[in-house]
DNA sequence: ATAGTAACTATGATAATCATAGTGACAAGA
DNA sequence: TCTTGTCACTATGATTATCATAGTTACTAT
């Protein structure tokens, strides 16, 4: 594409998001990091991306400090990815996202009886449904906070992806 | 680009998500209709993105049932766009992605003394900084509850942009 | 010596985006 | 009437991002 106007300095903080998540890619890869993948062939094979594209946007999101490189061996060279406190911090982000997709997204009964991915509150035990605070002790959600139970369709839909 | 692996039958719920909002003029879009924006001169104006970019986007919108078509005037024809029950129910991701540019995208005092954009709980007055529940009286928030005010900066960069 | 794994980079085809200009339908003013 | 202006777009051509596929580097394991 041509030159896009730059959004990182505009006023307006819902621009400044847009330019780091306004891209499918860096979404996934979030998503995936949240989800404990670190690894790049784990990540790249999970989204579907090709290695270059998870490689363009690792580096972008380690230049804005969303994850840090981290070496786990050194013969040979390996690296994995983590979220940094400021990528860490996107988890509203993305259970807003998750939430708005599980109340709109799905036919009745497309994932069996529950949602898509169903989160316990850790405090509590309470299932979270989608709210952004907890039902059953009142106090707000944080990452952490939460586990996450992938249904049955998501599980098989991951583990063919891995395979 | 080449045909991408399409999103819209994974069974992750940010993979779902992702497809419409993994997109910089789909997320510009949704904030200048939070915003109020409904004509799409005035959208294509403050978003900086061309007609044929808003254009497209907003039918992609409509196809997904998160904006609506609407006549207000016959003639000549003239059409404005409003967010859907399904579009309003965003308002957590735009506002989550809002809270997070507020807390790492700025530099100190860069739009002055506060935030680029103050929300204040209707009910009870209190400014709610950037949080997910009101810290005056602790409800959830929703659209509609807030009332929003941008800050000079943002007020001056906005007005520049319709002129 | 061969195969395998992890983390990439290179290449070429395809498709999306941008800037700019143009269109159609009408209203208002000179 | 003629010109100018507004709104909501569509058309065109250049530029650039993305995809699929293949290749590379540096090791380990058998």
């Amino acid at each position: 594409m041509p030159k896009r106007a730059d959004l990182s300095d505009t006023f307006c903080p819902v621009g400044r998001s847009a330019e780091l998540l306004g891209d499918r890619a860096v979404l996934l890869i979030l998503r995936d990091l949240f989800f404990g993948r670190r690894r790049f062939e784990a990540i790249a094979a999970n989204t579907g991306l090709g290695p270059q594209l998870v490689s363009a946007r690792l580096k972008r999101m380690e230049g804005e400090g969303v994850v840090e490189r981290h070496a786990y061996q050194d013969r040979p060279p390996r690296h994995e990815y983590r979220l940094t406190a400021k990528g860490k911090d996107l988890f509203d982000v993305l259970y807003a996202m998750r939430n708005w997709a599980e109340r709109w997204a799905y036919e009745e009964g497309e994932t069996g009886s529950g949602p898509a991915m169903r989160y316990i509150h850790r405090a509590c035990g309470a299932d979270v449904g989608t709210s952004t605070i907890c039902p059953g002790c009142g106090e707000p959600l944080r990452y952490g906070d939460l586990k996450g139970e992938p249904s049955e369709a998501l599980r098989a839909e991951q583990a063919a992806r891995a395979g």
